[in-house]
DNA sequence: ACCATGACTCCAT
DNA sequence: CATGGAGCCATGG
């Protein structure tokens, strides 16, 4: 279960206003290829209020269909009281929301 | 150990 | 840009 700790802790880690991608929680949490692993882990263990999975959101920037809570429309309005603008297609502007943490050095492009 | 499934990601068309 | 197939790995039957 160590993994699933590890993916708990990075995702209590980001910050208001500012999105992750499975695969950067993956990275994090020390494997990249778990990506998957890590979308599983929140399905299975939806504590709410301790993770805010809903920051949490594919690497292109869309809502996870499969939401837990209720749909992506939830967590749309969510991300949306938080600062972050979800478009009607329900896709998020990681150019400007993407949680900058170890990949800073993406951003000097 | 094998097969099926999945909140992912990459590559080809 | 949208869609489909393949790769990826942990979990469950």
């Amino acid at each position: 279960m160590g993994f699933f700790e590890e993916v708990y802790k990075v995702v209590k880690m980001i910050p208001p206003g500012k999105v992750a991608n499975y695969g950067q929680i993956a990275r994090l949490a020390g494997n990249s290829k778990m990506a998957r692993q890590v979308g599983w882990a929140l399905h299975v263990n939806p504590y709410p209020g301790q993770i805010p999975c809903h920051r949490v959101v594919m690497k292109d920037g869309s809502l996870t269909k499969s939401f837990a809570f209720g749909g992506i429309c939830v967590q749309k309005q969510m991300l949306m009281d938080e600062g972050v603008f979800v478009d009607d297609n329900f896709v998020v502007d990681m150019t400007k929301y993407k949680w900058d943490t170890e990949d800073s050095y993406e951003k000097g492009i």
